[in-house]
DNA sequence: AAGATTTGCAACCGCCTTTCG
DNA sequence: CCGAAAGGCGGTTGCAAATCT
């Protein structure tokens, strides 16, 4: 019954391929074709299981495969397909020709997935870090422009679904009528501290810091984020229309809720939470920032955008773009706690 | 300059599904 | 239809190179 044995284990090589094995392997290929991995070690005169010699020519020898550094293109897909698909490396890999699913995937666990992490994403359900959100949310508009964001919204909105997240807001807010000047000098002496690092806000448009006391209007937002709308709803139409990308994939918040790890939890409110900034009739939905338009090349990945701009710089600025949620480094939290 | 630590990636391991006799 | 191997896939490991102290 069943088939013969794959191999006999014993006596076989293990470990990286010399340049010889390769080229056996690659000659025989040539000549006779992928076919039949159980005897082609044999056949091609290899003293290698037939297993180690078909992830040799998918993951490295194949003619096709594409090598050297990802694209920006690239890596957007492979986040977006992520986001969709979840670790299916070789799903994925479809998606991106000449590119392999171990390529893929040690590329997503060096690079992408740390860098999604410093800025506050959860790299398995691509959703922000609520704590990281909450607490970022509600600093930079406490303490650094307390116009920007109505507290008290975001409150109403059930973000602050952590009970300490929630004593934190709470504090904040009374602190905040209580003694507004207090919490604005706080942060501000904190923040000479780290000066090398400037507060900047959700979208990586710098903030300049409000000078007079809290109440003091600040330098109005919505300019600085209409281009971007026209950017997100660019960035939408590509995301649904095959034409560019290839292939289809629902929207991102819907995303969220077919994801086998989905946290309802962590991830509902986000489906609801509206940014009510504070001047205006314009909401800035969170799902409209999840979809931010990575593909595009303008503005998020113009030099201007950054303060540094070597390439490593440009993707961790683009993603970090995606979703800003870091906590300013000067800021001590246990001061509010 | 040298040792320690971190990073990146090729390759292996083990599990699951498909295929074959 | 059954059982076993092949094939495929995702997770993990080991090591060389790069970076830090």
């Amino acid at each position: 019954m069943g088939r013969a044995p794959c191999c006999d284990k014993n006596g076989l090589k293990k470990g990286p391929w010399t340049p010889e094995e390769d080229l056996k392997l690659v000659n025989y290929i040539q000549t006779h074709g992928p076919g039949n991995w159980r005897t082609l070690p044999k056949n091609a005169g290899l003293q290698r299981c037939g297993k180690s010699c078909r992830l040799r020519w998918t993951n490295y020898l194949r003619p096709d495969i594409k090598r050297g550094r990802f694209s920006f293109e690239e890596e957007e897909t492979i986040i977006q397909l992520h986001s969709v698909l979840g670790n299916k490396w070789s799903a994925i890999a479809a998606r991106l020709p000449g590119r392999t699913d171990n390529e893929i995937k040690n590329y997503w666990n060096t690079h992408i997935r740390k860098r999604l992490l410093r800025s506050g994403i959860d790299p398995v359900t691509h959703a922000p870090r609520l704590d990281l959100l909450d607490l970022s949310s509600i600093l930079s508009s406490s303490l650094s422009c307390t116009n920007l964001l109505n507290l008290s919204n975001l409150l109403s909105t059930q973000a602050l679904l952590n009970p300490d997240m929630l004593r934190l807001a709470s504090t904040i807010l009374s602190l905040r009528n209580e003694n507004p000047d207090l919490l604005q000098q706080n942060f501000q002496e904190n923040n000479l501290c780290n000066s090398s690092q400037p507060q900047q806000n959700h979208f990586e448009t710098p903030v300049p810091p409000c000078t007079t006391t809290s109440n003091a209007p600040c330098p109005p937002l919505l300019n600085q984020t209409q281009p971007m709308q026209s950017d997100i709803e660019d960035f939408l139409s590509n995301f649904v229309n095959p034409q560019r990308n290839d292939f289809t994939t629902p929207m991102l918040s819907e995303n969220f809720v077919s994801q086998p790890s989905y946290n309802p939890a962590a991830t509902a409110p986000l489906e609801n939470m509206n940014f009510q900034l504070n001047n205006g009739d314009q909401n800035l939905r969170v799902d409209s920032i999840i979809s931010t338009p990575l593909s595009s090349s303008t503005p998020l990945n113009s030099s201007s955008a950054f303060v540094n701009s070597s390439p490593e710089d440009e993707k961790e600025s683009y993603c970090s773009s995606y979703f800003k949620f870091d906590i300013p480094d000067s800021l001590d939290i246990s001061d509010f706690i």
